[in-house]
DNA sequence: CTGAGTGCAAAGGGTTTGCAACGAC
DNA sequence: GTCGTTGCAAACCCTTTGCACTCAG
């Protein structure tokens, strides 16, 4: 994973630095996380990581197709590493929980839409909702 | 539609306001509009409503099931009105143009989603991805 | 040594909140 | 008259930006 950074980065003439590992490296070991708590994370091992530097990163990462992000909450969004599998995100409204589904759930969905000649980005697709431990307790 | 709203606003106790009459309105008309543009075409008509009205109404319109609202882009979410016809927002990155599917497109995936107990709000819902246009104009 | 990358502080969008005045019922 | 609602201003969260300094290559 570092080795895929630093030839991405070298590739586009963009330098290796000490600060774009350890946020990659965070995005990987939180699986799911915002800038916050990427940046939270950073600093628990190295102080003095700045939070702009974070959202750059995550910028720059992005675009080198190492991470990727989603909406999961009206808030802050998620990242996650992009060589995990490819997910759906399934998020409860109510619990706030976040289920991973295999893209298969939404492979109909993809078929029909590019009958319309439109291409389904799934890493990013989040499916709310109501779950079953939510939905049985009632109000 | 006005009297869906009075009548919702008495069964909880709420009142009726022009603020409110006027700003579900808006929602109506627009169609699809981000709080910042309800806000504008209030205000077309009315002088004086205040941004924080607009939230707050915005959020009792969507208690009481009048309005609903999407996040079709990163930043401000989009609201419409509930008495539509419920349908999925498809939404291309490249040129940013919103396409309305309906219901069915997802129903596998509501149907799959159901067998875990999970109940999909497919109002809510925003596929990404690239539309026809853009994709076979390449990058 | 040069320019990409960083930290810092300030500004920016969008939204929420506390509070006094207002007005629907 | 009461209490839900509004306007206003300030605060808030999340993110972006300008700039001088730093350090990867």
């Amino acid at each position: 994973m570092n080795d895929d950074l630093a030839t991405r980065l070298r590739e586009q003439g963009l330098r290796l630095t000490p600060q774009r590992q350890l946020i990659l490296r965070a995005v990987v070991e939180l699986r799911h996380a915002t800038p916050d708590e990427v940046l939270a994370h950073v600093r628990s091992q190295v102080s003095s990581v700045n939070a702009s530097t974070v959202y750059r990163t995550l910028e720059v990462l992005e675009e080198l197709g190492l991470v990727r992000h989603t909406h999961l909450s009206d808030r802050a969004p998620t990242y996650h590493s992009a060589l995990e599998h490819e997910h759906v995100h399934v998020v409860c409204r109510r619990c706030q929980k976040v289920r991973s589904y295999d893209p298969a759930v939404v492979q109909p969905v993809v078929d029909a839409l590019a009958a319309d000649g439109f291409v389904v980005d799934v890493g990013h697709l989040a499916i709310f909702g109501e779950c079953a431990d939510c939905g049985s307790a009632g109000t």
